[in-house]
DNA sequence: GCCTCATTCAAACGTTCGTTTAAATCAGTC
DNA sequence: GACTGATTTAAACGAACGTTTGAATGAGGC
């Protein structure tokens, strides 16, 4: 298998211009000259560009979801029905981890969610709507007043304020605090009776 | 002035193209097929591809925060401290007037404001912050218990939700539903007790 | 008719892009 | 030390890009 070295190096520097530039705005010359690598080094690892920004999307968000799975799974071991605020909590908590462990991951997650091209959005995979209809199911428990509709809406909510507020918050507020300030927003938001 | 048929048309082509495909997406040659226009008329009417889409998003923006502000002073005419379920229906509702009469109007915004791009965004003017400002201190005397932090943080929430959930939830949610599912959820959220 | 000015047009400019190619380098194995 | 397969390298490819140019076109005033 492919030496890992420059393999690595390339998506590192291709997670971090990525999110500066977005991924049109982002060369493949500007990612090998960043990775210390060759111009061909892209195509040889990862087949074209397209595929490099699947190989970096899958990175980043393959350890958020399978943390917000096993979050849900120790809150459901507790409780089969639990409350709104804790289903919130285990949500939104590995965001911010992961978000806070590598810089520029939100603005990566920001410019993939805000990036209208479907070039940019097809490297999404099963898993990603497996712990969203894990995660619905369960809301549908806590919120059994709530129609589909309005249940699905408020889903969207949780996603775009944990994505948005963390892309371009993360400079003004500690990360810390504005997990905190997350949750209690989140929390309040999806307990709302219905309308 | 420069002749304003095949500028409004350009305008229009150009809208639709960055909605659907984002800035760096778009070529300035689709947009002049698009208009049924000349390549070069891009460069004669705006300059350049950049102030094209300064204009684009101008066109978009500015009705919504004159109608964002024209219905706080409404408010404000009536009590001077409104409460924040109305602040939220005042700074909600032109967003989903303009979206709605505007096919694709939320996406071209949530372009913006995922494209993290200096080039896309540094078309805001001065009325933005003005109306971001105004309700900031109107949300400050409603909810005189929050820190300013959690303040901002909330009212950054404000925008990501009507933005994002605008963008993709429009064909699934109708118009009117959404919007009053839009102002219960951000009403709770702003609500919430400090945390 | 002629001049003026704004607008449109076809064509080309130089640059940058993603991808491909074929030779060069390197690490093991015999 | 030669063979093999994986990796890196320099160079080039054709296409698409934003922008510029200079001539053509059109309408309105004199």
């Amino acid at each position: 298998m492919t030496n890992p070295d420059t393999r690595t190096q390339i998506l590192d520097a291709a997670a971090h211009l990525f999110a500066e530039r977005g991924y049109r705005g982002t060369s493949v010359r500007a990612v090998t000259d960043r990775a210390g690598a060759n111009l061909a080094a892209v195509g040889y690892h990862f087949g074209s560009k397209a595929e490099l920004l699947a190989a970096v999307a899958r990175r980043v968000v393959e350890p958020i979801i399978t943390a917000q799975c096993a979050a849900l799974d120790r809150l459901l071991a507790e409780n089969p029905e639990p409350p709104v605020a804790d289903l919130v909590a285990a949500w939104v908590g590995p965001m911010f981890d992961e978000m806070s462990a590598a810089e520029g991951t939100s603005k990566l997650i920001m410019m993939i969610l805000g990036d209208p091209a479907e070039e940019v959005r097809s490297w999404t995979g099963p898993a990603q709507s497996t712990v969203y209809d894990r995660y619905l199911a369960a809301f549908r428990h806590a919120l059994p007043a709530l129609s589909p509709e309005e249940l699905w809406f408020r889903m969207r909510g949780l996603l775009a304020v944990t994505a948005v507020d963390r892309a371009e918050g993360a400079c003004r507020v500690g990360g810390e605090e504005s997990r905190a300030y997350a949750i209690t927003f989140l929390a309040a938001a999806m307990s709302a009776p219905p309308t």
